[in-house]
DNA sequence: AACTATTTATAATT
DNA sequence: TAATTATAAATAGTT
């Protein structure tokens, strides 16, 4: 476009190549620009010149653009493959899978983890009940028999269990536990604190 | 560029739009070949027209230049913040980070998750060794008890925990919490089956 | 979509 | 790198 034709191949001379760069980048641009505007189009142009320096251009966001362009392209790829998500999940084979599907996975799986560790508390509350009335029941039945006995047999220091902290079908919490835990005859944590989660 | 200049400015006519959309755009997808060719440049070239319609164009491969994009552009936004993570991370004001800093942090909260559940099942495991151990100690001075009584007293039909499943103190699967379960008196659960999980 | 008058981009030069 | 300029290329309006 100009004094003579230009054959379209690399250019050799890294000098020339540089300067012919840098004007068809900025005319690149500035079409690039203009047809955003002209015709309202989304426009995203990346451009890495041959020593890695980055130019960017996006007629809006350019992480949304590509987050568009990624869809759009994932969804060719892989046309009509509906949220069939087994739990087939052998290791490797997640990789052929689409972004859409890995996180419909991981939403599943999260909730399904979740349900385990609910039904595990729900186990676990169960069972202390279950053995704090046992030794409710124990406790009273001795009692009954101490008072039958016509001599005093001096029992051990045994801590009957709490009447007032018999845990309730539906309870859950941590914090419960945390009571009921505390009644009993354990001796660490003599603080009145949570357990501490320290990260990094 | 023609027979008569045009302000660069939103076309109203959609006809009009589509038709300029049509001619720049193939001016542009060529430039930008030229560009990548001419000056071994590494282009990459993404365009939704105003109907949603997507055009690419990538001198190598897209998905590696929006790679490299991303690595270069987040490396720019965010130059020296080491793995500064805290734990202040009051929902919103995670946008700022970069991908990097995110998996850090989830790793790290994944590790303190994992953390607290295994403090938190130990806790139930200790309660609930402590519980039996209780529970074992009332029955056997229970049944100390009715021995020196001289009269047989008909006690009701309390079940007497099981000497044998006693957890040890690193106890943690739920295998012995089943087992345990089940060697009380509770009577649901009357097939061996384990949690049943259904996903999706 | 093809045509063409014009504008724009740019290769070579300074 | 920037300015100049001759020329190639792109394209707006038309058909």
């Amino acid at each position: 476009m100009a004094r003579e034709r230009r054959e379209i191949r690399r250019i050799e001379s890294a000098a020339a190549r540089q300067v012919t760069f840098s004007k068809r980048r900025r005319g690149l641009f500035k079409k690039a620009e203009e047809l955003a505007v002209l015709c309202d189009a989304d426009v995203a142009l990346v451009v890495f010149s041959s020593t890695g320096k980055l130019s960017q251009f996006a007629s809006s966001n350019m992480n949304e653009i590509i987050d568009k362009y990624t869809t759009h392209s994932k969804n060719l790829g892989k046309p009509d493959k509906q949220p069939s998500i087994d739990l087939n999940m052998r290791g490797e084979e997640l990789e052929g899978l689409s972004v859409e599907e890995l996180q419909q996975m991981e939403k599943n799986l999260e909730a399904g983890l979740q349900r385990v560790l609910c039904t595990k508390d729900q186990q676990f509350m169960q069972e202390i009940n279950e053995l704090q009335r046992k030794g409710i029941q124990l406790a009273e039945e001795n009692m009954r028999l101490r008072d039958q006995m016509p001599q005093v047999p001096t029992a051990g220091m045994l801590a009957v269990p709490d009447t007032e902290n018999v845990l309730t079908e539906d309870g859950q919490s941590s914090e419960s536990v945390m009571t009921a835990l505390n009644s009993g005859s354990s001796q660490d944590n003599d603080d009145g604190s949570d357990i501490s989660l320290k990260l990094g």
